[in-house]
DNA sequence: CATGCATTTCAGAAATTACTGAAACTTCTG
DNA sequence: CAGAAGTTTCAGTAATTTCTGAAATGCATG
């Protein structure tokens, strides 16, 4: 399968662009060529249009797969598998998000934590920098865990309604505790 | 400097991560220092702190500033560089997302507005996918920028009323298009 | 249960990224 | 303006990550 321009141009684009989103090269090349693509792909196929090895292809569908982004397909009277990603945008976001907070945001949480159970170490800035980040995170993952739940109707409403948000809130205003103190330097 | 045991883990941590964060090691554990030490902090503290090279800290701290995520300071009578993360962990977030939607999510955006400007190329799904895109792209950034606008304050309203979100966006509930269409797959 | 097809694993090669020490540069001071 | 103190640059080396080809594995079929 030789790619078109527009083809071409994308699955480049993705490949750059996979070291910034912590995938590899050919990775992003292989997410990028499905996404484009309207049928399921083998990889023998997805092989030759990247002009890859065979098992540098098993191993970035494997790590596709890892993150969710890829479903598995088969075709009648066809033993290979393919591949494709989800039709639905809304649905890749949500798992990107979901995948990127497993791995770059839980790990730090878990040892936020463990910090804290260690009991008071004396120092008193870092401790209460530590519960501090600890508690913002909670906070956003807390309201990420909201917006997971809102179907994509409600949740394409909340993006749009653009300069309204402010006055939303305000309306909604019920007091909460400001969560915004933070310790003081010691310099 | 000799580190304490619960600097110590925090730094190794945030050292782990970095990769995954998108930074190399140094810099994640350069990051870690400065955020729990009450004071600012120079290079050849930081150099000793972590026992690296005095180079390594050097590049370690200029890539900090290109992020944005790292304050030059000086102290009276002292002519080196000090250097220190914000008080005010939102004022950490903020930078954090936008440096991460410059260096993640702009470059595609413009390289999907790019591709749609080079006009129709015949390859329906292909370019129904790629505006597709472009658009969800467009009103997830678009939301951000509301919510970069907002005051501390506001915000932090907002991420608390937990599951009182869905009830709001009903009752503000003026129509908008959905944007939700799809392109159909031809398989 | 041998064969053929598809996929995965894995050890080593290739490529990329991170780190160091030495030299160069900058800025301040006497 | 010479020297000292501090910082940055850079070429080479080290470490890590990615990629490949060959071998191993899995699995359906005659």
């Amino acid at each position: 399968m030789a790619l078109t321009p527009l083809q071409q141009e994308f699955v480049l684009h993705f490949g750059e662009m996979g070291s910034r989103w912590g995938i590899n090269r050919t990775v992003g090349q292989i997410y990028a060529l499905l996404f484009l693509s309207p049928q399921p792909l083998n990889a023998e196929t997805i092989t030759e249009a990247l002009g890859i090895s065979r098992s540098n292809t098993s191993m970035g569908l494997k790590e596709l797969q890892s993150w969710n982004l890829v479903r598995l397909r088969h075709i009648a009277g066809d033993r290979r598998d393919y591949f494709t990603t989800p039709d639905d945008l809304w649905e890749i976001v949500r798992t990107l998000v979901e995948e990127r907070k497993k791995r770059e945001i839980d790990p730090t949480l878990t040892k936020l934590r463990q910090l804290e159970m260690q009991g008071p170490a004396g120092e008193d800035y870092a401790e209460a920098r530590i519960s501090e980040l600890r508690e913002l995170i909670e906070m956003m993952t807390g309201f990420y865990d909201e917006m997971e739940k809102l179907e994509t109707e409600r949740l394409v409403k909340l993006m749009t309604f653009g300069g309204k948000i402010a006055g939303l809130i305000d309306k909604a205003g019920a007091a909460f505790p400001s969560l915004t103190k933070k310790p003081q330097q010691g310099n």
